[in-house]
DNA sequence: CTCGGACAAATGGTATACCAGAATCATGCG
DNA sequence: CGCATGATTCTGGTATACCATTTGTCCGAG
């Protein structure tokens, strides 16, 4: 993401900083390194059979990615953002998509809409089979899609930093199957709407989205969380 | 910008990688390091008076920032977007702004648009005495504390990096003194509509103001220098 | 004279040693 | 028994040494 030679590549070497970043990338967003929880340099440079230094780098990726937070002289912690953070990140991540969508509607190849289709058919399908996971992460990678076919490099790699910034929570709070049938209709309105350049009815479709992905982070830290950011869950007695 | 414990102080150890980014960033923004030259780690670590690895921090950051393109096995290079890239960070920068505008439209605080409002005068001010440089840092300034007055921390931060990515091509774009009216009125649009709370208005200015830098920047491309994003000018026959 | 290859210098990448500040815990005093 | 205080340990920050790859250069063959 910040930078790749050969975006496809599955990253030769798994010591770099780039793969490094993104194994704790993951294990950040899966949540087997839980909010909180502090990235002792050393510690994770040995448990992953690198040196300090690149492990260093691969945190400040993280940290420029906002899912880990630096304090001087201290060990960087998973982020854990309050609902008002995340609700910030939200709006602006719906801004960006707004203007991909828009930029879609207008620039859009062929294929691209085909592939962008191709995505949303198999979200519809693996939500059938109930795989929660699988189907965010196909749902994902479709938004990435649309804003992709903005053709705007900028634009999409800032709307990719938002996305992994938001992938936790949105994985969390995305447990409530009530709105299902709603998402998937967003969805194929946003098709239709890209097939017939119709820039009014996506932006309209991705309102709806993230709406509806509002209310369920709303709702998420209602019920489930609590909504300090301080988040010390480490040690209970 | 990236972290910042004290956002005022004015950096206490100027070895840190913090105030080496920042360092940099200067040289590279006011082009005592042109676009296209090599940041070749021994050398400049030596020249700051510090270790490679916190000169290597500072570059990462700006490699982030997209001042610096990052090479694997090779010397790091101060960027040189071409117009199509430029363009495109252009209406990145141009939805956050907007974004920005509503939001300030709707939260800002009293205290705030007295604050925008001073900017906007020594701007006017600093105008008629004819130093270029001094009014476009004010300029910036105002921006960006437009968009803080939004109180969306993740928007002020994402659109600070646009700002910052996008200081040097504006300033050499802005040479031209024609639409100096026109940025004055927008200034003075936006303030009215900020107390006024006039969204449409807001957004109104600053699309004018966007719409401008845009032919700057444009005719600064046309006319001045050459597209190709390549840019090896460093060493003429 | 030009082109190709090999050697040498340079340079980014990584590992490691060292340093300074912070957190923690033990200890002793109130 | 509780709390302040100092020593110890832990941890991030920095400097440095080492390695792999690249690149520039020079020599020689054609």
């Amino acid at each position: 993401m910040t930078q790749n030679p050969v975006p496809d590549a599955p990253d030769s070497d798994p010591t770099r900083p780039t793969a490094l970043a993104r194994r704790l990338r993951r294990e950040i967003l899966t949540g087997v390194l839980p909010p909180g929880s502090p990235i002792k340099e050393r510690d994770h440079a040995e448990r992953l059979g690198v040196s300090r230094t690149p492990l260093r780098e691969a945190v400040r990726v993280l940290a420029q990615e906002g899912l880990v937070t630096l304090r001087p002289l201290r060990s960087p912690v998973v982020a854990d953002p309050g609902l008002a953070e995340v609700l910030d990140e939200i709006a602006v991540l719906r801004r960006l998509e707004l203007f991909g969508g828009e930029l879609a509607c207008a620039h859009a190849t062929a294929d691209e809409i085909a592939h962008i289709a191709r995505l949303a058919e198999a979200v519809a399908r693996d939500h059938a089979t109930g795989d929660r996971l699988d189907v965010f992460d196909l749902d994902m990678e479709m938004h990435r899609a649309i804003v992709a076919a903005g053709h705007n490099p900028a634009l999409a790699r800032t709307h990719g930093e938002y996305l992994a910034r938001l992938w936790r929570i949105r994985f969390l709070s995305a447990s409530t199957r009530t709105d299902a049938e709603r998402v998937l209709h967003d969805h194929r309105g946003m098709i239709e709407a890209l097939v017939a350049r119709d820039a009014a009815r996506m932006l309209a479709h991705i309102d709806s989205h993230f709406d509806g992905l509002t209310r369920n982070v709303a709702t998420h830290f209602r019920t489930e969380g609590r909504e300090r950011p301080g988040g010390m869950a480490e040690d209970g007695p």
